[in-house]
DNA sequence: CCTACCGATCGGTAGG
DNA sequence: CCTACCGATCGGTAGG
């Protein structure tokens, strides 16, 4: 098969294309912001490719370019939300006192969605339209995420910063008063600062 | 037009088919029980009426015979949420001590939703899908429910049972840690009644 | 409550 | 990145 008879010991066959151009991968970019506010607007299933691509100035077909599927579009908004989720949660992990811990997750949680609720409401609404392996990949990280959840209360219990309970209870109470924002935010009108100082004085009083 | 020319001054015509039959009654709000199961699964739009009445035992066309539009269904998904809602929420609104109105409302709200998690998806996920009419009736209903919460955590700042803040973005914390259930609350596993209480005690200490 | 059918739209492919 | 097209499925109607 290897019709090349020359000698140097380099890699066989064409040179694989590997990096994507800037403007290709700006323009993924742009579709997966796209794709997130159609998915946001009508849901995974009922969003069409052809909005999308309306929205970009393209044909539908024009986006079989930029990926395989119409879930390869879902995966890639699941993959910035849990990207920009999980970057700066595990430096808060080291935080040793359970009061500031806690207090900067809250307010992490809180930060992150007010900052892009249409993002969010496709993570959090949508997740019935990923890929089996997908979901599981989101399952796995998203366990990791309320991991350090439960321990932070934990200890906070034990320190006596919070009330005693069922932590899990607990951490899906919190995450839900944070996450919630995703429906009544107005990027235009309300602060995410004022919202997370809110929902940490809630908590610890 | 009136062909008849008989005397008793009864109601002309055919007499209206008053009452619906109990049987259609039964069906149809098992058509509306499935219709949310269906919606919750596949998001409204993407929910097809072939899904409902296949799991009905029947053919599509024959939901026309209980609806005239898909969006039917969808409202009358939305009148049973409301319903159950705001029939409480009334007698709540004339307890007198603040903290006992907000104990008694947060509760409410927690219970309401980890009873029925799937209609509640509905109710908080689907909107998009209802007619002009129906959401802006919806609104309505919901504007007065929010305002019994807003009055009650101004009352309980009032009288110090809460901290300070801005009352909308406590309502929506409040609101969002008790409406998030939907998306974890296990019905076979977990407790209202304990959520409830965790609920109220992480607010009021 | 059924069979049969309509026009519109869907995700995806062929081939350039 | 395009035009042209495929089979499947959608909400809804005709007519019984």
């Amino acid at each position: 098969m290897n019709t090349s008879q020359s000698d140097p010991p380099r890699k066989r066959g064409r040179p694989r294309n590997l990096e994507p151009s800037q403007e290709y991968r700006d323009r993924l970019e742009n579709i997966v912001r796209v794709a997130a506010d159609v998915f946001q607007a009508h849901g995974y299933e009922a969003g069409s490719l052809d909005d999308v691509a309306a929205a970009m100035g393209l044909r539908k077909a024009s986006l079989y370019y930029y990926v395989k599927r119409k879930s390869d579009l879902l995966r890639l908004v699941f993959e910035r939300a849990i990207t920009v989720a999980l970057t700066e949660v595990e430096t808060l992990a080291h935080l040793a006192d359970p009061r500031e811990r806690l207090a900067a997750l809250i307010r992490h949680q809180a930060l992150l969605v007010t900052r892009d609720p249409a993002l969010f409401a496709v993570f959090f609404d949508q997740r019935a339209g990923l890929e089996h392996a997908d979901l599981a990949d989101v399952g796995r990280k998203e366990h990791l995420y309320l991991r350090q959840f439960i321990l932070t209360v934990e200890a906070a219990m034990a320190a006596g910063v919070i009330g005693p309970g069922d932590p899990r209870l607990v951490v899906n109470a919190i995450i839900g008063m944070t996450s919630w924002s995703y429906k009544w935010f107005d990027t235009r009108r309300d602060s995410p600062e004022t919202f997370a100082d809110t929902c940490v004085a809630l908590v610890l009083r």
